[in-house]
DNA sequence: ATCATCGATGAAAGCGGTTTCATACTACCG
DNA sequence: CGGTAGTATGAAACCGCTTTCATCGATGAT
């Protein structure tokens, strides 16, 4: 591998000489600059990327925190940052904590090492301790407001998203609508289940809490926590779920049991991922844009990238309702 | 930032020694060793793992190819890279190739210039082309060999799984048996391809040429494809998708045009992904142990990384037909 | 007591770039 | 034609770590 000395000695000229050609500094005789770029390419040099971060102390990479790379609405949230990245010449490293949040530590603590020059975190556990880990690279935070820490978010309006659904729900003549909730202590799972709250008070409409389960993001726990609801005699005619993975496991028990949606059960999720248009009847869904999202995370953290003194901003995403066959 | 020299000053020794004792080496007296690690430890260092790059060579980081993160196959695989990788204390870079050679190289580039230690590349394109860009740094190619490129592999049996699908197929009954193939030039497509051929000779039908599309890994063209072939009356009792996406957007054709599945038209798929599961009737694919591919590609890997001069392997994954209700 | 041996340690030289700063050369001006 | 401002360039320091190699003191053998 050809290194920044070979390109110099080869074109008879300083390392600096290079450095400033290859990096597009006027103030080189374009006699000079055309010895240098001959050499380069006889050479087929490229310039060492570490060498250059430890003396830049820029690497031009990104990393990227995931929960869970399974849930479709994340691979496209990705593509948008790293299709954005990519665009601005940056490299994302991406690392899937599994909704784990030592997981989600340990990665953090990874990435400074390899002394990534910003990030952004769609945090699982409690993203207060990360503060301290990050250090003072500029980051952007998804989905989640640590108090007290001063970086950028966006977030989509979870809470108006839920109420969406809720209000589309109520509006279709439902009174008995429940609400298969995310995980706890998990920022927009805690703010779909408020707009749920929200919408039914609207309607005039007590919450029951036997009307409310909460668990993972996932097929198999909208499965089991539908089926439970089915088989216990649970008396509803609607159900909101906390997100479409959900959604579809609740679908699935609904058609094990014999429950017609949408006219047994309506049944609205949360995403609109490729699955709510794939399963059958379609999911009524509210959408996010998950790849603007990715976009738009992007933008704010080159901007703190570039100024690292730049204000903090908040971006909230509006979500819309997608009305198919469940309801 | 603290750095070596930080700790070094405050602990009244060297760097080497601060060195030898963070990295674990022998030979430093228990005594030092207890002033480094409390000097570490009360400094919050942490080494800057570019420097350190710079001077091992080693970066502890790999880079991973993936043609389309939105193909439910590929987060499983790379979760099972990342997994693997994470184990072994190893961050991974991904790049999406979004089924673009250039943006493929691109990549490459960018991951060479970031000095990883190696990459796993599920190439889209013509790959030899990066025989060239990616130098001397180990490789492990997924699904497709370059002739002369003497790296390793990872490969399913593509063409047996598509003869296990056709033969399923031949077994019910079926001799009007299409084929909705992936693109040219890829090797799984061109493999799957090559295995109906085979499998309907073995039956004694004649593999007609209007029996075969051919066209993207994806739900759109699965569909159209599906649409074209219904309103243009080919007679036909079965169908095998290329893979998982095309099957079930020619599902959704079916089920638009009143083509019963099972009943008018069988159909099979190619990877097992969740969504096979997901749709109703419920897809029989050819089942491809994605996040095992995954890691079987991170041990390679380390091995090549471990020992550069280690001998290459070809690793053969068998797939399985698993059996639902398309059938 | 003397000397060779050995373990613990630090100084310093890289790794491959960037960037400052001094210098050599040009060109322009009076 | 000398002086000066300005331009092109290279030497060398530096980024933060690893690692070689020399050194120093202690130990054990004679």
């Amino acid at each position: 591998m050809a290194t920044i000395r070979d390109v110099a000695a080869s074109a008879g000229v300083g390392t600096a000489t290079v450095s400033r050609v290859l990096n597009g500094y006027a103030g080189v005789r374009p006699a000079t600059r055309d010895r240098v770029l001959q050499a380069a390419r006889v050479l087929n040099y490229r310039a060492n990327g570490v060498a250059k971060a430890l003396a830049t102390g820029k690497f031009r990479t990104a990393g990227l925190i995931l929960p869970d790379v399974s849930n479709p609405f994340f691979p496209s949230l990705a593509r948008g940052v790293e299709d954005a990245a990519h665009a601005d010449g940056y490299a994302v490293i991406f690392g899937n904590a599994d909704n784990v949040p030592e997981r989600e530590a340990e990665y953090v603590g990874l990435l400074r090492d390899r002394l990534v020059d910003g990030m952004i975190i769609a945090s699982t556990g409690a993203p207060a301790a990360l503060a301290e880990l990050v250090g003072d690279v500029p980051v952007v935070l998804l989905d989640r407001r640590v108090p007290g820490w001063r970086v950028s978010y966006v977030s989509t309006d979870h809470r108006l998203g839920a109420r969406l659904a809720v209000q589309h729900l109520v509006a279709r003549g439902h009174q008995r609508i429940a609400h298969l909730g995310g995980p706890e202590h998990v920022a927009s799972a805690e703010d779909r289940l408020g707009g749920y709250r929200e919408a039914l008070l609207e309607a005039g409409i007590d919450p029951r809490a036997e009307w409310i389960a909460r668990g993972p993001f996932s097929y198999e726990s909208g499965y089991e926590r539908m089926l439970h609801w089915i088989d216990s005699g649970l008396e509803i005619s609607a159900v909101f779920a906390a997100d479409d993975l959900i959604a579809i496991g609740a679908l699935q028990a609904c058609q094990d049991r014999g429950w017609a949606i949408p006219q047994r059960l309506a049944l609205v999720g949360f995403d609109d991922t490729l699955l709510a248009r794939l399963v059958r009847p379609r999911l009524t869904t509210v959408l996010q844009p998950a790849y603007q999202i990715g976009v738009q995370a992007w933008e704010l953290l080159a901007r703190h990238m570039a100024d690292p003194g730049a204000p903090t901003s908040d971006v909230v995403v509006e979500p819309h309702l997608v009305i198919r066959e469940s309801t």
